[in-house]
DNA sequence: CGCAGACTTGAATCTCCTCAAGCTTGGTGG
DNA sequence: CCACCAAGCTTGAGGAGATTCAAGTCTGCG
């Protein structure tokens, strides 16, 4: 269903950082190229070792970036609008090293990789975008890994809800984005061993109600998570 | 002790991939900001959380990229020459996520931050080249993550095993190239437990010998650590 | 020969996983 | 309106894997 890019969603890829700065003649033509769909929840959009044919950009809903091996998988990331994924692979012409499925209903514009890599090449503005993104995505991949392999399993839980309560404002009580089952996976553990974790924590100030989280004791949940600015902090 | 860069050093550093496109003029003024020092085993290069004020290039030697939280820490990353690390704080002027130290006697040039930036800026030959570096060490990442979340550590040994038989040249056998404690720790797990580790491949066709391994049945070692491209292939 | 450092082994413990069963919830059809 | 069902989550028991601590072995070097 190829119905090349309403012009109406210009303005929020452009407003993407890595779009900002680009020769508007340039950006008109990656647009041209690409086209935007609407995807139900939990459809497959890409699978890992897939040659990169697009660059994918998720306008809403939201994607979960999964892999597997040997029968097993493990979910890697969660990307949210409005953000690209699996820059890497189209910039060096490479199989996708992650599979890729809606959360939720969502829709994600896709640009040919090709067209990418020709603008990448004569507009310096969406280069130099290119190299803030990349860097940005390696280290956040660095802090994931710290936090793996640094931490135990409650230890990330704890770390884990101060990160979201503050992306959701910092209120003591906010819901979880997706379920525990995908949460589970993304922390590196068990549903099961989610769900005692969760007991653990109300010793530190955190009560659970279905989706909902309360953290009733800020100081205590932070003094026993010890979140670090180089592990937990997205902005830098 | 600012010495300046030897000459002699240039043609060694040039043939990296990410001086190798760049004009000679702005190749030229990087040497002459930057300088060569030697360090011994184990010296501490740089630590998390300091500003990025240099990238760092191994001549010679072997550079452990490691990290700590809470009292705990973890190898993350070795080095070898002729690379480049943490060249994705130095474009970002953020402060290291990853702590630096000699695991032998090692050549490093030191560039300064700033004059990769302005440099960057003006050069697309250059930008290119560190767009390439980028992505290849955000996917590296992406595969160490998906080693660390998919595989037991006894599958994670037998893996690395192989992947290292293939680095050393592909006879059944060789060298370890740094010592066990720091193995276990690259691998994620104790040194005991990497010792109980070893001793469970026996029954997959491992022997060792000191640092010495020998892979008596690839074969077998094959089948039970099913390396993937995905996983495991340093080149896609 | 003896010592220091690196590695291994053993035993107790802890964490986490697996498997199985029970619970809760939201939706569906009677 | 309610009984039923399926999906998601929780709980429990048992076991596998990993960690810790302590002691023992090996090796190279003085």
């Amino acid at each position: 269903m190829r119905l090349g890019m309403p012009e109406s969603d210009f303005p929020d890829i452009r407003s993407l950082e890595i779009f900002a700065e680009m020769d508007q003649v340039h950006f008109e033509s990656l647009m041209r190229g690409g086209y935007v769909q609407t995807f139900p929840p939990h459809v497959d959009l890409i699978a890992e070792g897939d040659p990169s044919d697009f660059l994918h950009i998720v306008m809403s809903g939201s994607i979960d970036l999964f892999a597997s091996w040997n029968g097993r998988d493990s979910s890697l990331a969660t990307v949210r609008p409005i953000a690209t994924f699996i820059l890497a692979a189209t910039i060096r012409d490479a199989p996708y090293l992650m599979s890729a499925r809606t959360l939720e209903k969502s829709r994600v514009a896709l640009i040919p990789s090709q067209d990418v890599r020709a603008v990448f090449d004569v507009d310096s503005g969406f280069a130099r975008a290119i190299v803030n993104e990349l860097s940005q995505a390696y280290r956040r991949k660095i802090k994931a890994m710290k936090d793996l392999k640094l931490r135990t399993s409650l230890e990330r839980l704890a770390n884990y809800l101060l990160r979201e309560q503050d992306r959701c404002g910092g209120a003591a009580g906010f819901d979880l984005p997706f379920g525990k089952a995908r949460l589970a996976s993304l922390l590196g553990m068990t549903p099961e061993n989610l769900s005692r974790a969760f007991r653990n924590l109300q010793a530190y100030g955190v009560t659970v109600n279905g989706s909902r989280i309360s953290i009733t004791d800020q100081r205590d949940l932070e003094t026993f998570a010890a979140p670090s600015p180089l592990i937990d902090d997205d902005r830098i």
